[in-house]
DNA sequence: ACGACGCGCCAC
DNA sequence: AAACGTGGCGCGTCGT
């Protein structure tokens, strides 16, 4: 048996790494000690869980003193018996332990979830701030080095150079270095320490600021997301591979077309503003570095189409700006997101896209791997690669305006709230306020811009440049909606004020606290609207797996759920899930508008029925 | 060759 | 007085 000895936070601790079952003795004994909770960590060959070939190699347990890392080859029998003892486990990010755990031992995510407490819930709930936003960070390195040792994240560094010395990548490493490497073995074991000294540090801070409920609700939620993920989506792959092709030959032939006016890579920004401006352009706009700005909104027009790449018929469209653009749109759409799909899926064609529950300062979920939550919605085209399951349907549920719902919930504002209670259109209902009853089309677009921009933070530039406006005609325009809808600003207003004489955060109806920027004190409102939002769609997730819906269920997405349900009673399926989203927050409705797609998710984005998947 | 970072673009 | 929020990720560039 190889066995290490580390320092941490001044302590002498263990490290033990059996190598024959007879080593095993020492770890029976270490469990029989009595430890009500043990932390719990794993090692494997990388990130993508479901990939055909990926390894669980090692299996950390220990406590602040002794780590066991255990090969998951060599005495799988011995973790699993150790796993499902009645006994809690720390693991930081569980979710992703959970489904190795399950899918590589057999341990199942139902079996272990509520016996598992979550260091990265807990350092989500104490501060949600990133390390560059300014936060602890949520990684485990960078909480232990906050909390438990100020020499935690070294290890991380040395093993980097052992990858490398072994010629493996930062990447590469994690599946080639020798499960036996002292360095590895070393830094497998540390981390479990580590993990369970965060654990004390951390859950006691966590029930000081009560806020036991609200991570219990999060452990809950956590849980069931990761088996969301374990079921995965179904994928196209005839579909995609068809796509795929389709989209090789549009970016060639349009790359073509960019070469001959000297652009070689339309995705240098460098080429593409040199070239434009030898053509005789004119670009005004700038990046923060000073360089040309050459994005989408700057080609569109010169290319003479609007946001919807339809001809605006002003002027003679610049081919190379044309070019460009539909260059990069397709390589785009071919390596994001229809290779990507290919690229991560399962041996049975599934995706199972990485789930963060709880990931944006705001709470917000996330998903990555690929980034199913930001696929095109302006064409069908690459969500109808996404396929319910034989014999199912796409169905989804979203939430309508669920951020001025819950905008006019918190603020109250008499106006805006009798608005929303009378049923009629709320940007027709601004608009007439605002502009009178004989409002324009544009107007209306307008009130709508600026109620975007109650809920963002947004001001009158923002305003005048998404309406096409002048910023003198948004002016007197909001100035009419902060009269229509005095509680808005009052609301916002104290927020800020609460936050300029107090602690920068501002505190939503669940409990949690927000940091806030010191100089961007007016994100207040967004931040307290977009969290609430989650917290409802949070909730729906709950109820809907309470109501025995679970397994229907396939995505969320901000303001809506995906999911599927057998043909015969989609349409059933997908009323119930609306009606369980559904709820009355502070006197406002929230509710959701059900709808069956169809075969493939694309379905409900207007795919023609000829090229919907069968 | 790797990796950090800027730019750009996709979503809600 | 004015301030558009939250993410993921591919490519090019540039430093190591």
């Amino acid at each position: 048996m190889l066995t290490l000895s580390h320092t941490v936070a001044g302590d002498e601790c263990r490290i033990f790494f059996p190598e024959r079952r007879t080593d095993l003795a020492g770890f029976e004994s270490f469990l029989g000690e009595g430890d009500k909770l043990l932390g719990l960590d794993t090692e494997t060959t990388g990130l993508d869980i479901y990939s055909p070939g990926y390894r669980l190699r090692l299996v950390q347990i220990g406590n602040a003193r002794e780590a066991w890392v255990l090969q998951a080859d060599l005495f799988r029998d011995a973790i699993i018996r150790a796993l499902r003892q009645p006994r809690s486990f720390g693991v930081h990010n569980a979710s992703f332990d959970l489904q190795v755990i399950d899918r590589h031992l057999g341990v199942r995510i139902e079996e272990l979830a509520d016996r598992v407490l979550d260091t990265k819930i807990f350092a989500h709930l104490l501060d949600p701030r990133q390390r560059h936003e300014g936060g602890a960070g949520l990684r485990l390195k960078e909480l232990s080095e906050i909390y438990v040792d100020e020499a935690a994240p070294d290890t991380q560094e040395g093993l980097t150079a052992v990858f490398r010395s072994l010629g493996f990548t930062k990447e590469t490493g994690w599946a080639g270095v020798p499960i036996d490497n002292e360095t590895y073995v070393r830094y497998a074991g540390l981390d479990v320490i580590l993990e369970t000294r965060l654990f004390y540090e951390l859950a006691p801070l966590v029930k000081a600021l009560e806020l036991s409920d609200l991570s219990q609700f999060e452990h809950h939620l956590q849980s069931l997301l990761a088996i969301m993920q374990r079921k995965g989506v179904r994928l196209d792959v005839d579909y995609i591979d068809r796509l795929r092709s389709e989209l090789a030959v549009e970016a060639s032939d349009f790359a073509k077309v960019a070469a001959r006016y000297g652009v070689s890579n339309v995705n240098s920004t460098t080429q593409v503003s040199a070239a434009l401006v030898g053509m005789g352009e004119t670009l005004t706009e700038t990046t923060d570095s000073g360089a040309l700005k050459v994005d989408k909104a700057v080609l569109l027009p010169l290319a003479d189409l609007d946001r919807d790449w339809t001809r605006i018929e002003a002027r003679d469209p610049n081919p190379l700006a044309d070019a460009v653009l539909r260059t990069k749109r397709a390589m785009k759409w071919d390596e994001s997101y229809a290779g990507a799909f290919l690229k991560l899926r399962d041996s049975d064609d599934r995706l199972h896209a990485s789930i963060g529950g709880l990931q944006a300062r705001t709470a917000r979920m996330s998903i990555s791997r690929p980034p199913l939550q930001q696929l095109p919605s302006g064409d069908w085209k690459i969500r109808r690669a996404l396929i319910a399951d034989p014999g199912q349907l796409i169905v989804a549920s979203d939430y309508a305006q669920v951020e001025m719902r819950v905008l006019a919930a918190l603020c109250q504002d008499e106006t805006l709230v009798e608005a929303i209670l009378s049923g009629t259109d709320l940007h027709d209902f601004t608009a007439e306020r605002v502009f009178g009853p004989d409002f324009t089309k544009v107007q209306r677009k307008v009130a709508k811009a600026i109620g975007f921009g109650k809920v963002y933070g947004g001001g009158k530039t923002t305003v005048a440049r998404q309406t096409g406006q002048t910023e003198a005609a948004v002016a007197p325009a909001m100035a009419a909606y902060d009269a229509t809808f005095p509680g808005i600003k009052r609301y916002a207003q104290r927020l800020q004020r609460r936050a300029e004489y107090g602690k920068k955060e501002v505190i939503t109806v669940s409990g949690r606290h927000l940091p806030l920027d010191r100089d961007r004190l007016y994100a207040a409102t967004n931040y307290v609207v977009q969290s609430t939002a989650r917290d409802l769609l949070a909730q729906a997730i709950v109820d809907l797996f309470d109501a025995g819906l679970g397994d229907h269920l396939l995505l969320p997405v901000h303001d809506e759920i995906i999911a599927q349900a057998p043909e015969a009673e989609a349409e059933e399926v997908v009323q119930e899930i609306g009606r369980i989203m559904g709820s009355t927050f502070y006197g406002i409705p929230i509710l959701s508008d059900p709808e069956v797609y169809g075969r493939s998710w694309g379905s409900g984005y207007g795919v023609p029925a000829e090229l919907d998947a069968r």
